[in-house]
DNA sequence: CTCTAATCGAGACGGTACGTCGCGTCTTACG
DNA sequence: CGTAAGACGCGACGTACCGTCTCGATTAGAG
């Protein structure tokens, strides 16, 4: 992927994540984005070989063909690096799961949720299933608790916090697992018909 | 806890993992015993603290009172240590968890393996929300589905592997949650009660 | 010295150096001008707080308030800006020790010699006991046997060679201590009678 | 030299330098004295190439066949190293230095002070016409000074500080030149004669 | 009750990655 | 054109752990 000449487009929604310290100014020379932009390709590239932690910033580099002390012009961490990349989709996610409970329907808010995934499948297939799955899973939690803390709880046999936690690790590992198979072999609808009556009869069902 | 004078009981069902290359032969050296008890409770001791993929070998080394290089007379690695900790701990929960199907009713089950847990509190808590959750919870999932590929699947809208997943993942989530908690906040009881109207309703309700 | 109202005059005499690549091309533009200037004095000024080789390119630019990339249309490196601050100093300098032999007395020549130096105290000072005494001394040294070289030994127990390296290096030392002493602690008078002590007896007497 | 199968045994009068932080502990392990040896020969066969200050830890270590950080296994910086080297060498040249005055005859004490550095000619023409030139004459006069404090001034008219500032210089070029030369172009009695008529006549002469 | 072998502490070593810094070149935009 | 601003490739810096190793000291446990 580091040389490929059709970049992914869907890394473009990731925001250069300027504002603090080494992060970039204002876009301006071409170079700094291009480098950017490089970086991001290349974490996803290694993330669909190996593990997170053990991809190194200088694999990261050599696979962008980028020098390595470049990258801390650009994130202070790989993590930070991976956050640029996730922090994005995840709230995206989160909006749309947030969305169920208020949605025509609940079985439409889930289809919504799945199709949202299923268009953006290769680089959610790498999120979750790839090298950064165990910190993908993490910040999804996190956020899915921020949001949470604002709205109202369910039902009262299950503590609400504890609701927050298993319906966001439901979601996360039933498309996990559903981007792990072929692609086709479950529809959006069966998968948003699953998560549909896992959680409908469980975690968000009425006392 | 490294000088402690009332080693953890815990540790001991954790077998010296003996066996192959750098293992210790046959457990006869006294100094070897109290070399490889001084490390498991050096590492849980700092799990309490930090995170265990920024833990040290000399970090455990030194909490321990052992030099460095005795550490890999031991131990190939810090996982294999984490392991030797671990491993055991997950069977047994594993086979309650496994048991829950068979049991004379669901609700019993649930309340065994709460047990279960409730008597190992302070292992269980720490292996959990200390530093090595994300491995614990990996290596738990894994366990679970190699025991779970030999049972007959219970209900055909959940794809069987799916079902495994969120079954494990659920009890985990809950149980990691629940010793988050101070003790005697949630009862054995109320625990097991939450996760079989989580489980029965959804995942393991027929069809 | 950085912000500085009143600039060094004696920085003047020094020639802004241009002639081969990365240098001015004749002094048109004003602020080429001025930022040359802030680049001298502020080289001057971190001389007298640390030695010449941990200052760094980027120090001396912060110093003159000029950006980085503007140094190296200036000089090439920083020792090419402390030529052109020393260069044309130790040429006269030596034309002064050279004509110390042509002088009505030796005497008088070494008195010569010191009032020029007493007369850019601050300068001298700078460069012979701040961070640039080294490299400055090195330059005298090979100015010097330039200069001597077309010049006809003195006596013939001394080899010339050693005589000129001799001879520099001991006027350079003793005007460094000198001036490393509180103004006015020797006179001009008193540093020349002991130069001519030093040198008539031994290096400059004829066999 | 760094192939050399017959080390520089004068390397061996610098003692390992022990005491403080990173230095080895008591010359227990034959590895440490081995990669201590191989760093000491790396860098004097380095100076015969190059000037000190563009010698690298790097280099040093390449020559010495040695693993970058276990430089500092051994020194804190390249001066360390190369005061390791040197120290040994220049006490004992001050020791004879100072011994001069109270030798049989300043003649005797000279020939002594020239036929001790004419036994080490490498080394010393190395330290002091090698690319460590300047850091050695700037530690051969702190050496002398320092030594210099506790012993009488000679003569009223020439400032005893400026005298040993001179004194020292004088045969630190003297026989700094002398060791550029052809060997046995001078002779150790011709030095020695120079610099006993260049001295004594002038800066050891009584008032 | 020795004596021999396992175990340990101490720490040097080659390695790999870290994050920082300064270099000198370059691009970009401004006046 | 001369600047300010700053990205970039480059490469040395010094640090931290890794896992292997050589060394003695000591201390079991088997003879």
């Amino acid at each position: 992927m580091s040389g490929s000449t059709k970049p992914n487009p869907e890394l473009r929604v990731a925001a250069p994540h300027r504002g603090q310290g080494p992060a970039s100014s204002s876009s301006k020379d071409a170079r700094a984005v291009r480098s950017g932009l490089a970086l991001r390709e290349a974490l996803l590239s290694l993330l669909e070989r190996k593990p997170f932690d053990q991809i190194t910033i200088r694999d990261i580099c050599a696979e962008a063909g980028v020098h390595y002390a470049t990258f801390f012009r650009h994130h202070q961490t790989k993590e930070g690096l991976l956050d640029d990349i996730a922090r994005s989709q995840i709230e995206q996610l989160n909006q749309l799961t947030l969305a169920i409970r208020e949605a025509a329907s609940f079985e439409a808010g889930f289809q919504a949720l799945c199709a949202y995934v299923s268009e953006h499948r290769v680089l959610w297939s790498t999120l979750l299933n790839g090298g950064a799955g165990a910190a993908m899973r993490e910040e999804w939690l996190r956020q899915s608790q921020k949001v949470a803390a604002v709205v109202a709880p369910i039902n009262s046999w299950l503590p609400p916090e504890l609701g927050t936690i298993c319906a966001a690790t439901l979601i996360a590992e039933t498309i996990a697992w559903w981007l792990g198979k072929p692609e086709g072999e479950y529809s959006v609808e069966a998968i948003a018909g699953i998560l549909h009556r896992m959680l409908s009869t469980s975690i968000i069902a009425p006392d």
